[in-house]
DNA sequence: CTCCCGGTCG
DNA sequence: CGACCGGGAG
C-alpha cells in the first residue's frame, strides 16, 4: 500500500523509474540529428522547429534547413517570404515569422550568439517557458523544469497527478521534473523520457502491461490518476 | 488557471 | 478527428 500522503515525491520510486528509463532509453531512443548538436543555435533552431510539430516531420527538413541558414544572421538576411518556402512543409506561419524576428533581434542586439539566460530567451517571440528551459538545459546542462506533453504526461501519470492543461505551468509538476532529472546528464534523460512518453506511455491506450517501471507507477499500477 | 490558436499527419 | 518535444492572451 503506497503512502496516503498524496504528491509526496517518493524518492525510492523515483529512483527506480529513473534507472528504469536511462536503461530503456539505452536501447529505445530515438536518433535525431539536432540530439546530436551541442550548438545553441542549432539546439534553439530545432526546440522552435519542433513546436508544436512532430519529430519526425521536423527531422524530414531539418539538415537541408541548418545547411541553408547555418546561422541567425543568415536568417535575418533572407527575406521572410523565402523563410517560409523553406519551412512550408511545416506550417504555422506565425512561428515563422516568431524566428524571424528572434533572428533579427539576435543578430543586432547579441550579434547573432544565442543569450543563454532564461529571462533574456523568454523576451524573445516565440520562446515561452519550454524552449527557454529546454535551451538552456540542452547548451548548459543545467537542471531545468523542462515541461513538454509527453513529459507532462508521464509526470502526471507517474505521480497520480492530474493533469489538466495547465499542468505544464503548475509549480508542482515543475518540481517533480527537476527531482526526476537530478542527474549528471539531463538532456539525456529528457530525451528518454519524451521517447518513453512517445513509445510507452502514449496518450490513449498506454502499454501499461508491457511497461517496465508499472510497479512504481501510480496510473501503471492500479492506483490511476489521483486528484 | 482557462481558453484559443495553428498547419500537418496518422 | 486527436495529437504534435507550446505560446500568448485573458
Amino acid at each position: 500500500m503506497k503512502s496516503d500522503n498524496l504528491h509526496i515525491i517518493d524518492p525510492v520510486e523515483t529512483s527506480l523509474a529513473r534507472d528504469y528509463i536511462l536503461k530503456w532509453g539505452v536501447k529505445n531512443q530515438r536518433s535525431f540529428n539536432w540530439r546530436l548538436s551541442n550548438s545553441s543555435y542549432e539546439i534553439f533552431i530545432s526546440e522552435f522547429l519542433l513546436h508544436r510539430t512532430r519529430a519526425g516531420q521536423v527531422s524530414e527538413i531539418y539538415d537541408f534547413f541548418i545547411q541553408r541558414y547555418p546561422n541567425f544572421e543568415s536568417i535575418a538576411e533572407t527575406t521572410k517570404s523565402n523563410l517560409r518556402e523553406d519551412l512550408k512543409t511545416i506550417g504555422l506561419n506565425w512561428r515563422i515569422d516568431a524566428l524571424y524576428d528572434c533572428a533579427l533581434r539576435i543578430s543586432r542586439d547579441y550579434r547573432g550568439i544565442l543569450p543563454l539566460d532564461k529571462t533574456t530567451l523568454l523576451s524573445l517571440p516565440g520562446v515561452g517557458e519550454y524552449i527557454a528551459s529546454a535551451v538552456v538545459c540542452f547548451c548548459i546542462g543545467s537542471i531545468e523544469p523542462v515541461l513538454d506533453t509527453n513529459i507532462v504526461r508521464f509526470i502526471g501519470r507517474f505521480y497520480g497527478l492530474k493533469i489538466t492543461d495547465s499542468s505544464r505551468r503548475n509549480k508542482r509538476f515543475k518540481e517533480f521534473i527537476l527531482q526526476f532529472l537530478k542527474t549528471k546528464n539531463p538532456r539525456q534523460l529528457i530525451y528518454y523520457i519524451i521517447d518513453f512518453a512517445f513509445a510507452v506511455c502514449t496518450p490513449s491506450k498506454p502499454k501499461c502491461t508491457s511497461c517496465p517501471i508499472k510497479t512504481v507507477c501510480n496510473f501503471g499500477s492500479g492506483g490511476g490518476i489521483r486528484k
